[in-house]
DNA sequence: TTGCTCCTCACGTCACGTGAGGTGGC
DNA sequence: TTGCTCCTCACGTCACGTGAGGTGGC
């Protein structure tokens, strides 16, 4: 440690012996190495350190450093608790017999999507409610965009808030990324917002979707996280033929 | 990040190209990224990531590992805090004009010392009583040792419980490292055990220690600690031709 | 022919810890 | 002569990020 500290010039030793290249070091520099010691405590850097030590510096200086390593310190806590409740939801998703393959929840921001989407009603959430709307709106946006439309990318869905008994608003759009298009009629141009969300990369037949939608609410519940905004469902690989090769990623939007 | 992941063998690109070097990955490898990342997101390395990756493992053993994360997190997060309110007390020790040079207490666990030490009563804890005191007894130890004794090292000095007319009981003593030794009379052996505690490196003449003193009572209240017995003070370098040059640590043993 | 993407090294980050190989003074 | 302490390189840690220099397909 004080070799290192001798070669960042930190603390240089008193006297060191021509012929050996002993470091020896005076009881007058106790004290600065005690400060040393009590500002690399704190989490600085020894370069940030190396900037107060020896210039003696102001006090405002010091208060400026002082609040800056405070900020950082105060984030990094409010991350390593977040982080802690979600090792607890992992561990209590896995104590509760995990229906669906576990430890896969991501929580992280998405980036905005634009879409050409359609809109209609469906009767509920099943699967067999839902199914045979997509079948009608997917058409929908593709006339609408006639000859030369734009290339077309994943597909995503989101839903409404459901009415009273239990129908609700279907949309499904197509990824346009950066591409300029102007749609007509019914289908309409749609940017997804970036959110923070809870994720979930689903393979296999949708079938099992809501399975996975109840995994995810409950490890949502119980890593302290709370949803705001409606789920979207992105569909990165859908060829009919094989449903057990489809990979549908889920993300439900957290607060904050 | 891809190619660190693929350098490791935690993820494989599902093929590459010969003639390129081209890496392509597969819409079945999503779910997999995925699961890394969120593993990644728990603060688990990649090799332990990649202990539990690809063979599927048992779920005592993701307990396990999690249950270790878990751990370490909470350690990580109390560790993290009291640092937090260390900071704080050198900030609000700055606002408060320190008297002494500020930002250098140390929160330490000591090393246990074994003394030859004598004790005598001090009508109280200012310089002129216990100076004369220290002039009593440092003969007295050295007395006791006769003509072979040990190589006395750095000398130490504690204090009682003050009774309420103020006197108080001063122990004075050298340390003796590992050497054997059996004074005689008044003076004995004492070990002072290691304990964790908030130090002070003072320079200066001692007439300043009660200043040091009341600056690091201070400094542990602020900062959320607790006293836990008798402070100690160590004379790393005393010449009494320079009193401007005395080199003493103070130690304050705290709770935990 | 010009961009563009992706490739492979190789080095930097941070604060040391840990050998390997060597040496002066007891 | 044998230990002992301290010395100087040099490399490893951890998860990538960042150039430098190069290349195949549009």
């Amino acid at each position: 440690m004080l070799r290192h500290y001798d070669e960042l010039g930190l603390l240089t030793p008193e006297r060191v012996d021509p012929a050996t290249g002993y470091r020896g070091y005076g009881f007058a520099q106790l004290a600065g190495l005690h400060r040393l010691v009590a500002l690399r405590d704190l989490g600085l850097s020894l370069q940030q350190i190396g900037k107060v030590l020896p210039e003696n510096p102001t006090v405002e200086q010091l208060r400026g450093m002082l609040r800056l390593r405070r900020a950082e310190l105060a984030d990094q806590l409010i991350d390593d608790e977040a982080r802690l409740r979600r090792v607890d939801a992992h561990l209590r998703a896995l104590d509760g017999g995990a229906v669906v393959s576990n430890l896969n929840v991501v929580v992280k921001t998405t980036e905005p999507i634009t879409v050409v989407e359609a809109q209609g009603p469906a009767d509920g959430f099943g699967h067999e409610h839902i199914g045979p709307v997509f079948d009608r709106l997917v058409p929908q946006v593709l006339e609408s965009l006639g000859e030369h439309g734009p290339r077309l990318g994943m597909r995503v869905a989101w839903y409404e808030e459901p009415a009273d008994d239990g129908s609700v608003v279907v949309h499904v759009g197509f990824d346009i990324r950066d591409q300029d298009c102007t749609p007509v009629r019914p289908a309409r141009l749609t940017t997804l917002p970036a959110v923070r969300a809870a994720t979930v990369v689903h393979t296999g037949p949708m079938d099992d979707i809501s399975l996975v939608y109840e995994a995810l609410v409950g490890w949502i519940e119980s890593s302290g996280e709370q949803l705001a905004g409606r789920s979207r469902e992105l569909y990165h690989h859908h060829d009919d033929d094989h449903p057990d090769q489809h990979v549908t990623e889920l993300q439900m939007p957290l607060a904050n």
